[in-house]
RNA sequence: GCCCGGAUGGCGAAAUCGGCAGACGCAGCGGACUUAAAAUCCGCGGGCCCGAAAGGGCUGUGGGGGUUCAAGUCCCCCUCCGGGCACCA
């Protein structure tokens, strides 16, 4: 493999035009396939390798199959781990990456993928982020950027902000044992709630991405209908506004709780110090809490203020609560608290003796109901003039009841929260803002673009932005009123790359505009997209955001980037995810050189269905090898043959019809694998058995009682139908049968549902559901003829004898079976 | 707790519509070739039982129940494994 895939290499390197998209006016369909951009780390691993392998088959399959393909590369370039490199190794940041992308680049290459090099992308570089700030200063000038004083999730090891979707239960996405703080900092954020709506929306459109996915999705945008309802405070001029789901349990509402850390219990606590003090306990709990990575395993704890609200439905006087379990910075951050129709909310007022009042009851009977009751669908009790309804329609009239009189309204909440893209590092995209002691905060103009990273910076892990410290770099001048400004020293969460990187690949050359609308408009949305799953809600929602914000910009038509979504299963050796702390990682350089990338490449789809888990067997790599040489040798054995001939396949000798018929059908299966359901193991098998049948022949071929165009011809499809697979041994046996096309651009071969078909076939006979004997029909065969038939088998005699026929099912051409007493 | 996946030989897996369970490959065993080994080629192969063999019987897709002439596949209940979300009001 090395001597022959080397060569091709080298080929393919030559014409890169090969492996190029043709522009818009080709006039081919067009297809664009993707696989998710990788960090630059210097080393590939084997879910990249099969990531690509799935790409690159589909990439070529297309070509064969008549589209213009666009499947570009490029790299998630800015990003810690370069700093890292840079404080151990003393190599600047950029050099550490360069030299990166260069070795996984020959890697790629090495692997044998068709990218189109010339659409490169690589997020450090200048000509690339300059357009993450020019997209900043467009949301900037929209209000979908702004800044705000806010509490933000910290890593100490990363020495950095992290956005929501970058904290896995209260750790750093990076640093698995490092637990995120909460720290307080003005920070730069994009407004992804203004979205939430259509990003909820877009998910039901999105019928060809992954349910689980869109699953995913929608539990993390998180959408609740309900109301705020406005509680005045006894002996107070404001307001306390609860959100609730369940408006029509109001009558049973017995006390509020607010988060400890709301206006209202802070006002409370200045003018109370024992309040002040059991307060800043409950903070303390909830941050232990989220220390401890167990947010909702917290023990309940609340403190009385002292005060009382009013219920604006009832007038109750009820008492306000600080309590640790409830969040300031979802809803209003205060809750009314029902504890008959509230799992939690019965919990702890049953702790704390707080009334319990039941106000809903099941619909259709009288009888009490154990408490809590927390089912939606019921009636009222006990509620005033609303007693009697159902929830639904209490929910709704009380809703509007409430705004009619001007102390509540209709209020749909959102979990998802805007996107925090402040970091406090070097090796990023520099936001592109001034600020300036008379004019505040002043955008850089476009002119000024790009706001270069400077080249020569001393990286610590000390904590705060390593620009901050170059005069250089923080000293401008304000372009409002020329004084003296300071520039922003933070730089764009890595997520901002990768969220419109793909539109950037279809001109990837532009330096007038982050990308030619008319070539996007060509080419998007993109037909298909491969990843990992682990993407399903930071990568996939950022950029679904980044469409839709550039959409409204007028710069696209698409509301969605990709149209279809394959997130293919994990590599797994020994029970485990392949990881240097596992101490189980397979090194495809390695398995490469022992085996050849078409046999690696083959192995990483021939293993598992691509959606599935995939356990790495290396045992499993020398099979498909050995494959792959019974191939070689097979067709080169016959490649005189083959080379005489056309490939058209003239008559069919009875000798031959089973090994065509094969070939047929497995033409048949390959083709509805790639349209379907991409189940890439069975295709390879198909060809295995295929490969058999041609074996199982040799001897028929040899002697020449199959005739040399039938043998050319089912070569040639072999050899076609091995390209997207194995394109470095397809390449070269094309070559070997005399062919001088590229394997790429030569068509698909088309089957022949009539060569396809079985003339004959075994039917099983079943005597109560029994097998008892195999007969060989007509495959076309009437009902009455198989029954005759199967009456006519002996085996089946011997058991029929004595016995009385009940009744005979018959499914023509697959089964019968005789049900007896 | 809620929401998705998944469980099939010694192993990875296949069975697209309810119709022969285990395709294809790995490991294994037997044979051919070889002085020998490797490589290659041919053959066998779920389990239990009867049989010298040919062959035959029973049983078998995580467990229990059901529907059906027929269930890996459909329905109900349960167990285990993986993933996601989780004081979300």
């Amino acid at each position: 493999p090395e001597e022959i895939e080397t060569r091709w290499q080298a080929r393919w390197a030559a014409q890169p035009e090969l492996y190029a998209a043709e522009p818009a006016s080709s006039s081919k369909p067009k297809y664009y396939v993707l696989e998710m951009l990788p960090y630059p780390s210097g080393q590939l691993h084997m879910g990249h390798v099969r990531n690509y392998a799935i790409g690159d088959a589909l990439a070529r399959y297309m070509w064969m199959q008549g589209y213009n393909v666009l499947h570009p590369m490029g790299w998630d370039a800015f990003g810690l781990p370069a700093e890292n490199a840079a404080i151990k190794n003393n190599t600047p940041p950029r050099q550490w990456t360069q030299k990166n992308i260069a070795a996984m680049k020959q890697q790629m290459n090495r692997l044998g993928l068709s990218y189109d090099w010339a659409r490169e992308v690589t997020t450090c570089l200048p000509d690339y982020y300059r357009w993450n700030q020019w997209f900043f200063l467009r949301m900037y000038e929209r209000g979908l950027a702004y800044r705000k004083q806010s509490k933000v999730n910290w890593c100490p090891e990363c020495q950095t902000v992290l956005a929501n979707e970058q904290v896995i239960n209260g750790y750093c996405w990076r640093h698995e044992d490092t637990l995120v703080e909460q720290r307080e900092l003005e920070q730069w954020f994009l407004r992804t709630t203004q979205y939430a709506q259509e990003l909820l929306n877009g998910l039901d459109k999105l019928d060809a991405w992954p349910e689980r996915v869109r699953t995913m999705q929608r539990n993390w945008i998180g959408r609740s209908e309900g109301a705020t309802v406005a509680f005045t405070i006894e002996g107070r001029s404001d307001l306390v506004k609860v959100f609730t789901t369940r408006i029509d349990t109001i009558y049973g509402a017995t006390s509020l709780q607010l988060a400890p850390e709301h206006p209202l219990i802070r006002a409370f606590a200045e003018a109370n110090p024992e309040l002040a003090t059991q307060v800043a306990a409950l903070i303390t709990e909830q941050e232990h809490a989220r220390e401890a990575g167990d947010v909702g395993g917290i023990e309940k704890h609340g403190v009385f203020t002292g005060n009382y609200a009013i219920n604006p439905f009832t007038q109750e006087r009820v008492p306000v609560w600080a309590a640790n379990y409830v969040l300031l910075d979802y809803g209003t951050g205060a809750i009314m608290s029902v504890p008959a129709h509230d799992e939690r909310d019965y919990d702890f007022a049953s702790k704390y003796g707080i009334a319990i009042k039941q106000v809903i009851r099941e619909t259709g009977t009288a009888e009490a109901q154990p408490l809590p009751f927390t089912s939606e669908d019921g009636v009222l009790v006990d509620s005033g003039e609303w007693t009697g309804m159902s929830c639904t329609e209490a929910q709704q009239k009380m809703t509007a009841f409430a705004k009619q009189k001007g102390f509540g309204e209709a209020t749909i909440t959102f979990r998802l929260k805007d996107w925090g893209v402040s970091r406090q590092r070097y090796w990023g995209t520099p936001i592109p803002m001034l600020y300036c002691k008379r004019d505040g905060i002043v955008p850089v103009p476009d002119d000024h673009l790009p706001v270069l990273l400077p080249q020569n910076v001393e990286i610590t892990q000390e904590g705060g932005s390593p620009l901050a410290k170059l005069p250089g770099f923080v000293n401008a001048v304000c372009p409002k009123c020329g004084g003296p400004a300071r520039r922003e020293t933070d730089t764009m969460d890595t997520f901002v790359d990768s969220s419109w990187y793909f539109y950037r690949y279809t001109s990837a050359k532009n330096d007038k505009a982050p990308f030619d609308t008319t070539a996007v408009a060509y080419w998007f949305p993109i037909d298909q997209y491969i990843g990992g799953v682990e993407h399903a809600i930071l990568h996939l929602i950022y950029s679904r955001f980044w469409t839709k914000v550039m959409r409204d910009l007028g710069l696209i038509k698409n509301d969605e980037p990709a149209a279809r979504l394959f997130t293919q299963g994990m590599v797994i050796k020994n029970g485990a995810k392949m990881s240097k702390s596992k101490g189980n990682v397979v090194s495809p350089d390695e398995m490469i050189a022992r085996y050849g990338a078409d046999a690696a490449r083959m192995y990483s789809l021939f293993a598992a269905p691509p959606d599935r888990d995939l356990d790495w067997q290396e045992d499993g790599v020398a099979g498909v090898s050995r494959f792959l040489s019974r191939v070689y040798r097979f067709v080169m054995r016959h490649a005189e043959m083959a080379r005489a001939s056309s490939g058209a396949m003239g008559a069919v000798p009875a000798e031959a019809t089973a090994l065509v018929r094969k070939l047929h059908q497995t033409i048949r299966k390959i083709t509805q694998d790639f349209g379907g359901r991409w189940h890439f193991n069975t295709s390879i098998a198909a060809i295995m058995e295929l490969m058999n049948e041609l074996t199982a022949a040799d001897a028929s071929i040899a002697e020449g009682r199959i005739p040399p165009p039938v043998v050319a011809n089912v070569l040639e499809s072999l050899v076609l139908m091995l390209a997207p697979f194995a394109p470095h041994l397809s390449s070269e046996l094309w070559e070997q049968i005399g062919r001088s096309d590229a394997v790429l651009r030569h068509p698909w071969p088309k089957f022949d549902e009539a060569l396809a078909c079985e003339d004959e076939t075994e039917v099983p006979v079943q005597i109560n559901g029994k097998l008892r004997a195999l007969i060989r029909v007509e495959v076309d065969i009437s009902r009455e003829a198989l029954e005759a038939a199967a009456r006519a088998d002996e085996r089946v005699q011997a058991a029929l004898a004595g016995k009385t026929v009940v009744k005979v099912i018959v499914v023509p051409g697959k089964l019968i079976n005789f049900v007896v007493r």
